[in-house]
DNA sequence: ACAATAATGATAATTGTTATTAATTTTTAA
DNA sequence: TTAAAAATTAATAACAATTATCATTATTGT
């Protein structure tokens, strides 16, 4: 990867952010020094440190929402070969509430964990 | 909120889906018997179900991806109000991994945890 | 049965993101 | 250093998921 100009000042302002900053609000960050920066470009190099390493993109479940008939608490494991998503019961995190809590003065609603990984019939391959 | 046979159909539909479906996924198996349905109709009528409780949306952290330039491991908190997303640490969750990995014979290489409610500058309003 | 209200179907609009492409930068190496 | 080769950019078109609009149709209470 060669350097950039572009790619240096997105990840200043990256880290200069104490939020957790969307493309485009890194995008607006940055027009005021840089008015010929493309949105593109900023997408491009997140996505590129991200892939790095280098930066972590916080990312939801999939492209697209999805719907469950089963409305008792329980967690999701997504496929990231085939993509689909199984149920994983609420066990496995089940103090999570209660060790957030006391951790930060926040009043935690609702949660959602989505482990990620191979399943069962994509391990093989 | 009144009766339509519609979303009677959308629900039916979701309730004999092994997986967690998206909206389009249900609105093409609709498709076959009920050629006229319209894929707002359905997500629509999933976005109904979901606020009413009848059903469970699984949806992702927010609309768009965010970045973060700390790559230590650690979860987060979004606050529905105002949308910021805090750092939480990863110790409210240690051993989601390993009670996962032995509840079911799955690959997990990495996972989310995105806890949701109100925070401190929302709590008072 | 009928007026009032709510839901639908069709489609336009919106949003977040990625792909394309011609032009510009950066790197290589003579 | 400088010119060719490779990588990156800016601008914008394309795209996919979702929501809004609105005229038509269905449901409800009287």
């Amino acid at each position: 990867m060669n350097y950039s100009k572009q790619r240096e000042i997105i990840l200043n302002t990256l880290k200069e952010n104490v939020v957790h900053p969307s493309a485009e609000y890194i995008y607006n960050a940055l027009k005021k020094d840089n008015p010929k920066i493309s949105l593109a470009t900023v997408y491009r190099n997140l996505n590129k440190l991200a892939d790095l390493g280098t930066i972590k993109k916080i990312e939801g479940l999939e492209s697209s929402d999805h719907f469950d008939h089963n409305t008792h608490e329980h967690n999701h494991f997504i496929c990231i070969k085939c993509g689909k998503i199984y149920d994983v019961s609420a066990k496995i995190a089940s103090n999570i509430i209660e060790n957030a809590k006391k951790e930060m003065g926040f009043k935690i609603t609702h949660y959602e964990i989505a482990l990620k990984g191979f399943c069962k019939d994509c391990i093989e391959d």
